[in-house]
DNA sequence: GAATTATATCCTAATATTCGAATATAAGGA
DNA sequence: TCCTTATATTCGAATATTAGGATATAATTC
């Protein structure tokens, strides 16, 4: 059950709801959340930290860049928070004026470029129960 | 998206957690909780008064006794942690123990008794998707 | 190896949360 | 009306969380 607990207090600050409503849509690094939220780097960080530590993402590194991807098969809650995630995130309006924003810095070259291979396994935008290309049910966890 | 925020606020703390969970059993006035978690009235108060607040509970007046249970349709979070709930407590360990000690509690006379309109309600406990004989499924908020 | 960029961590003050203990309220019965 | 029981609220202390600013680390480039 403390998994379970580490995720809702996880999901019970503002800022990080808001960043895992970003991780929605592809995994990100700092640079790109901070330019969403215009929040200052190290605040970013801390909370990227306490959500990594409840399990609920993981990071890769690319360089000088540090990936942070919503996890899988992390623990119960986490899935049903997934689920939640893309299902309210086309109902919240602060959300969907973050998620426009970080489309709105794509492309312009401005910010460290996201991997291709993950842009390409982008969900698609309409159907709330799939993310990043992968159907999410609740069912039990793999 | 504050009214979320509020929801995991709530389940962001073990015994309100635990006490939720208990919730999915049936409704249950204070002196019920109090008596399977051991803990003082006071601190139970306060939870649930968090909880109601946050919109996870509603309550019920019967004569001396205060009846609460989990609320429906209160917030697009709520309703998959609700999912969550149902789903997990066949699993958690402290879940389960607590669980049967309230249901060793019914029956006894001790504590104040349900009403048996309620108890008549119950959900079957195999199968982890009904809450109260009415089926949860991640749609739209009614 | 020095400078640069991206990210992490530390320190301290401010704020919020939680608890136990005590007190307040509200309903029911003698 | 007084007493009892169930529940709510208040108060103050202890603890936890958060933020800003400064500093540290780590990879890249020159």
């Amino acid at each position: 059950m403390d998994k379970d607990l580490a995720v809702f207090k996880a999901c019970s600050d503002a800022t990080r709801l808001r960043i895992l409503f970003l991780l929605t849509e592809r995994e990100l690094c700092v640079c790109e959340i901070m330019a969403v939220l215009d929040m200052p780097q190290g605040k970013i960080s801390r909370h990227l930290a306490v959500m990594k530590q409840g399990g609920l993402l993981t990071t890769r590194r690319d360089g000088v860049w540090i990936y942070y991807a919503l996890a899988t098969d992390s623990s119960i809650a986490l899935k049903y928070v997934t689920v939640y995630l893309v299902s309210a995130r086309q109902v919240h309006e602060r959300v969907l004026a973050d998620l426009d924003r970080l489309r709105g810095l794509a492309g312009q070259g401005k910010i460290c470029v996201p991997q291709p291979s993950i842009a390409a396994l982008q969900a698609d935008d309409r159907d709330d129960t799939v993310l990043h290309g992968q159907v999410l049910l609740p069912g039990d966890v793999r």
